[in-house]
RNA sequence: GCCGUUGUAGCUCAGGGGUAGAGCAACGCUUUCGUAAAGCGUGGGUCGUAGGUUCAAAUCCUAUCAACGGCACCA
């Protein structure tokens, strides 16, 4: 290519394909569009100037690369979702006078927008606002930019009695431009607010958008401001992907671990012990499958399981510091024992000593670790245990298996040394990955989250804490995000995040570093020198409580779980009484080779047998006839095929209790 | 905890000021049948709970509880 030179009133623009063209300095990104040509300029919506997406009506005038966006592009969704919400936002507006508008902004699949509004909006008002928001698109306006002096801009929004706009601006940075956006024609066009960029006209939102539903948002997400009317809504490129969308949600939500719960018979909750769960023998037999599991993969990695007691003693809790900040959530029962009458119970004494059932396990592991002197030879120590944990949670936060009140995590703690922290911290993520990979999870998110505002410990352990504890990660080469502020409030954390069937994400797995417990619980060990030295000490939890890991499992494979976990593994079921012995036969040898097999000599006709197998989940059913009978064999069907294979019985079993073993 | 929605048989849902209805499931009888629902019959609910209005409430009102969707929280 020929070198171009540059003049002082020229910008070198680089187009995606390597290309260098020069333009007058502040050439806005629609003129490079129709510098190129007609077609591309009608289809652009955006241009992306040095890897950030900007409005094509911005001037540029430094060199720079670029890269149009069109509105098929993936990139244009997010321009897309964005608009809609102003759109949207105008269009409450203009039917509910007097809502003030707050934000709106592009999420997953969609948008959006809070609301200040006495009467809190209802899904039966969507109908109306989105024809609304199509007289708006159709209106074609064009998104205009303007830049407003900061004081200006406050009072406009004042005067219009936009005070959280106003409030808005106020706090953004004195260096930053008041930026906003205009989508309708003159002065009276609806303005708003905004980071920006747009599309060029309200018409590129397109049609392809639905209202979804309507919750209620704190105001900057405290729950001490006052709660906002927030409608969700999403948003695509056409029809198409639209009803794809909604397709894909309404399967998703088939997947309900709740429904699926009910329906495979695994277990309910009932309000009586609300956020605990009732497992049912066949939902228990997974729970065991698991923990099981866990237990051998434990082992094998040197840890030493303990069991410790539900309730103890508020004096521990107020030494680890778990009163202080988390009393609200414990459930407390007085240490003396009461009159108990018909009402309840009466004390003679108002109690003043305290029991707490346990809302984690990290106390009660201390005191078996501070149980005689350990040695620097000792570490480290891995104490294990399947703790079953108590919290209050909020009547709000319960979610199915998700969230309870009540909950058994496969739990540990690694008391070490300081040398000791990333050796122990990369065996942990090895091992959780494995863990991972064997349940079937390979798409889950890694958070490394640093100290929270309310916490325990000098900012130079933190710093320390912190260090360590990324270092483990980078070591490892993990991709991860930092969430800062989000660690424990004793430790920097690293979390293992899984999505559930409609896209909620869940914490599992985590590691937390901790250099401030073993302070206050005073642990300590002695080392080669002789002193007494405070051990490190990791919490840890590869799969996080047990009943939420099922239920994301139960998700994710849609009921279809692994046979190792499948409660009922086989179904025998028979065409006619005349084989029953037979079928019996054949039940009682799976289960002598191990398979958790059910007989099903119902008066039923196969045909509704296999309906009803199949509609239950069950992997495998082994139907026999008489011709099996005769030749002994089994004509198996697979759950998820329409067909059969005939087989020995003999082989049958075999390659049934093979893929029957568990991944570990 | 906050905002909104919902709460009728085991499940899915209809109804709606005059004293409860369907399908599936359950139970009984008939049918012994070759890969996703055989036929007939029977039983089952005081309509989340507590008050109130009314001659009369599941239906209207109030309170309350729970579930669901978000928000906040998540050691």
């Amino acid at each position: 290519m020929e070198a171009l030179k540059t003049k002082n009133n020229m910008v070198q623009i680089t187009l995606p394909d390597g290309a260098v063209r020069a333009y007058d300095s502040g050439v806005t990104g629609m003129d490079i569009a129709e510098s190129i040509s007609k077609s591309l300029a009608k289809a652009v919506i955006a241009i992306e100037i040095d890897g950030e997406l900007s409005d094509l009506s911005l001037p540029i005038e430094k060199d720079a690369s670029i890269s149009l966006i069109k509105r098929e592009d993936d990139k244009a969704l997010e321009m897309i979702r964005h608009d809609c919400a102003h759109v949207m936002a105008e269009a409450v507006q203009t039917l509910f006078p007097g809502t003030q508008v707050t934000i709106g902004p592009a999420i997953e699949n969609g948008f959006y927008y809070d609301f200040a509004r006495n009467e809190p909006f209802s899904t039966e008002d969507f109908d109306a606002i989105e024809k609304q928001m199509r007289k708006i698109v159709e209106r074609n306006s064009k998104f205009v930019r303007e830049v407003w002096p900061r004081e200006k801009a406050i009072q406009f929004f004042r005067d219009k009695g936009e005070m959280y706009k106003a409030e808005l601006i106020e706090d953004l940075p004195t260096s930053e431009d008041i930026k906003i956006y205009r989508q309708g024609e003159g002065d009276d066009g609806w303005l708003d607010l905004c980071r920006g960029p747009h599309m060029p006209t309200t018409k590129h939102v397109g049609t392809a958008f639905k209202l979804m539903k309507v919750a209620g948002a704190y105001w900057r997400g405290d729950s001490n401001n006052a709660m906002l009317t927030r409608i969700y809504g999403t948003a695509w490129r056409d029809q198409k992907e639209l009803d794809t969308y909604l397709t894909q949600l309404e399967e998703a939500e088939a997947r309900d671990h709740r429904k699926l719960g009910r329906e495979m018979g695994l277990f309910h909750i009932q309000e009586e012990a609300q956020g605990s769960v009732f497992w049912h023998p066949k939902g228990h037999i997974i729970f065991n499958q698991m923990e099981a599991y866990v237990r051998r993969r434990l082992q094998d990695d040197g840890y030493n399981e303990v069991r410790t007691p539900q309730l103890m003693h508020s004096k521990f809790w107020k030494a680890s510091g778990h009163w202080q900040k988390y009393r609200q959530d414990m459930f407390i029962v007085p240490d003396v024992v009461p009159n108990n009458n018909e009402e309840g119970p009466v004390y003679d004494q108002e109690p003043k000593e305290f029991m707490a059932l346990k809302p984690m396990n990290c106390p009660a592991h201390v005191q078996i670790f501070n149980q005689g002197t350990k040695s620097y030879r000792d570490l480290p120590i891995r104490l294990s245990e399947f703790g079953c944990c108590h919290r209050n949670e909020a009547h709000g936060a319960l979610h199915g298996l998700m969230r309870l009140r009540q909950f058994v995590q496969d739990d540990a703690h690694i008391f070490c040394t300081e040398d000791q922290i990333l050796s122990e911290s990369i065996k942990f993520f090895t091992l959780v990955q494995a863990m991972y990979k064997d349940l079937g999870f390979d798409d889950y998110k890694i958070t490394f989250e640093t100290r929270p505002e309310m916490r325990i410990g000098s900012d130079a352990l933190w710093d320390k804490a912190e260090t360590a504890l990324e270092n483990a990660l980078k070591e490892m080469k993990i991709p991860y995000q930092v969430c800062e502020g989000d660690g424990a409030f004793y430790g920097p954390k690293v979390g293992f995040i899984i999505r559930d069937a409609i896209g909620r994400e869940w914490g599992c797995g985590t590691l937390q570093l901790d250099f401030n417990l073993p302070e206050r619980l005073d642990a300590n060990y002695i080392a080669p020198d002789g002193s007494k030295q405070r051990p490190v000490m990791l919490h840890r939890a590869a799969l996080g409580a047990l009943e939420r890991f099922i239920g994301i499992m139960i998700e994710s494979y849609a009921g279809k779980l692994p046979l190792w976990l499948m409660p009922v593994q086989c179904v025998v079921a028979t065409i006619t009484g005349e084989v029953d012995d037979y079928a019996e036969e054949v039940c009682a040898q799976l289960k002598a080779a191990g398979i958790r097999a059910e007989l099903d000599i119902r008066n039923e006709k196969i045909n509704y047998k296999v309906r009803e197998h199949s509609l239950a989940k069950v992997p495998a059913l082994f139907v026999v006839g008489a011709r099996e009978a005769e030749e002994k064999t089994v004509a198996i069907r697979r759950l998820g095929s329409d067909g059969q294979s005939v087989e020995s019985l003999e082989k049958a079993i075999e390659s049934l209790a093979l893929e029957a073993k568990p991944p570990y």
